[in-house]
DNA sequence: GTTAGCACTCTCTGCCATCGAGTGCTAATA
DNA sequence: TATTAGCACTCGATGGCAGAGAGTGCTAAC
């Protein structure tokens, strides 16, 4: 792309400088600053003079005319672009999130929650994670199991481990005889297909030959939308009181109230996912107005080529890039190992 | 209790005034407000009179010596044990909650995870409710279903209606004829049982006979601490930024943090659960310090004289009393008819 | 017993001067 | 030609001050 060459060495530089220091202190940041600080062969002015540029050329801005500069969303793009470096973990961060990610569990719902606590804790800021979203998985099994003579529950599992299930309450009572009947042949008709195969069966067409209870068929789509549907998780929403650009009560609240709408959320982090990789999300480029002052980081996870899910971080613009993208990165690791784990034999 | 006739007809009208004023302004009242407003015979230099001895009995204070009157946490306690009235719910407050309470569901979580919703938006404060602590409840049945032949998926169910799963993985592969025999050993040992009985019974001695994984025996355990566990729930955290005493950031910051550890509430709303009935701390009334701008409202649900858990409300001391209380006791009324329907047919 | 009147207290608001950080521009310098 | 020292200027932040307003306690009159 041309712009990316728009900036010379020194001006990118100083550009790093300014987003760097102001990711730090939240200050906008002016030339004697960045004179001192990184000492530089450069007077003030010389800088000044730079800092007109990239104001001009749209990087930085300045909140009002005797104050420092302040990244743009264009800046801070071209930061994480280009100048961003990754900040290494501290040891005793990673080993909050080895330790956390050593204790196996077989439960997919509690490993993605896991995670999200961890990427809040580590970052700071607040974790998004998407849960497995099985648009085409295989059923393993389907199974009924008597509460009482009125209720049954339901039991649907797929293959990556992941349970749903619902209780039902039938209009006459069913004996185990029934159940047990019922139970063949549901598996009969289920049993290692895939979701879009069991869509396509007719269950009317059955009812002749075995009498499935609407309810019981009822149930299983239901839990069948369950696996389908991208359930959310968020965590650590209150971080965001932590950073002073939502000091003011009425913002915080703004953005409180946005992350409530775990639709929207949710629909965010979906088209963020289809980009498969790490993704950055800054200020303006989020279509939400509401979001202009945040950005979102994710990355996908799963086995390798198969995706299942996404997980994230919200948080103000001025982020600790960083810092943000190698605690991702470290735990979309050991999440992927996990997961590789938990379906090492699967068939 | 003596106090309790030490405020006369008239001190009780004026406390009253006062409170309902604060409570529905969040402003201190003056003399001349309450003179004004509810047009009682009386100047206000009388009012102001009656409330020295008021602040002299500790029932208000004064903020500072040109402000109006405030209520105490003992004011507050007068107002809720003698004062204070019940506000009706608004015709569609009534008709919210109803409609949301009349969707049938048999699961659990999901009635107490709707009726903290309820809760919190009826209300507008933060709502908490205990998932039901079955402490002694009979186990229905335990199914081990085959995922895979190195992970089994075991469920286990309480006499509620109440599911608990976790699948665990095995050493070896283990075939659905073993699982089958597992399936009628465990649940001739455990059905119908107590989860006390089932505690003490010495699965050790059982191995030889049937010899049960032990991964097995530890994932039943693990279901039934589930069981007797106190899950915890709150709901509409964030409201608490609504209300002007928590306008300062860092004092909502601090209520935020304290309601971030669901353990310490949970401790607190157990303890408040063992009073049985409508149970309200006030401020200071809480034994943790940092509750002393709180209130918690609490009461019981369960089928009468077996409560099962607990919901409430968790907001500031200057609370809409009446209104929260309606609500609460309305959202219980249903709440435990949709329990008792569940259970019905519950031998 | 009640109340009108009054002096007093204390917060809140707006105003103003001052301070200081930072800028842009110009002219001098290497 | 690029850099820099110097300077005038801008503008938000800070603190002090006066006045307004709300509310009180006390006293004396009803």
């Amino acid at each position: 792309m041309a712009w990316e060459n728009e900036l010379n060495e020194r001006k990118r530089f100083i550009l790093k400088s300014i987003i760097d220091d102001y990711i730090a202190s939240a200050q906008p940041v002016g030339s004697r600053t960045i004179a001192k600080k990184h000492d530089i062969g450069l007077g003030s002015a010389t800088i000044r003079n730079e800092m007109a540029d990239l104001e001009e050329l749209g990087y930085i801005t300045q909140p009002h005319t005797s104050a420092g500069r302040v990244p743009s969303d264009k800046g801070y793009r071209f930061y994480v672009d280009n100048l961003m470096q990754l900040q290494k973990l501290a040891y005793d961060e990673i080993s909050l999130i080895s330790r956390a990610m050593d204790q196996k569990i077989e439960e997919f719902s509690q490993l993605i929650k896991r995670a999200s606590v961890l990427i809040s804790d580590v970052t700071g800021y607040t974790a998004v994670v998407m849960a497995p979203q099985l648009k085409s998985t295989v059923i393993k099994s389907v199974q009924l199991i008597s509460v009482d003579e009125m209720r049954t529950l339901v039991v649907v599992i797929a293959k990556e481990g992941i349970v749903h299930n619902k209780i039902i309450r039938h209009e006459n009572p069913i004996d185990n005889e029934r159940i047990e009947r019922l139970n063949n042949a549901l598996n009969r008709i289920i049993k290692g297909k895939t979701i879009d195969n069991i869509k396509r069966i007719s269950f009317l067409e059955l009812q002749g030959e075995i009498n499935i209870p609407t309810s019981v068929i009822a149930s299983i789509e239901e839990c069948i939308k369950k696996f389908e549907s991208a359930e959310i998780y968020m965590e650590g929403i209150t971080n965001i009181l932590n950073h002073p650009e939502f000091g003011d009560l009425m913002k915080a609240r703004e953005v409180l109230g946005l992350l409530k709408e775990e639709d929207v959320i949710a629909e965010m982090v979906k088209r963020a996912a289809e980009k498969q990789a790490l993704d950055f999300k800054i200020g303006s480029e989020n279509e939400i107005d509401e979001m202009k002052d945040l950005s979102v980081i994710t990355t996908v996870y799963g086995r390798e080529g198969k995706d299942i899910g996404t997980i994230g971080v919200i948080g103000p613009t001025r982020m600790t890039y960083g810092k943000v993208v190698s605690s991702i990165k470290y735990i979309q690791k050991l999440l992927n190992r996990e997961i590789i784990r938990m379906l090492a034999d699967d068939s």
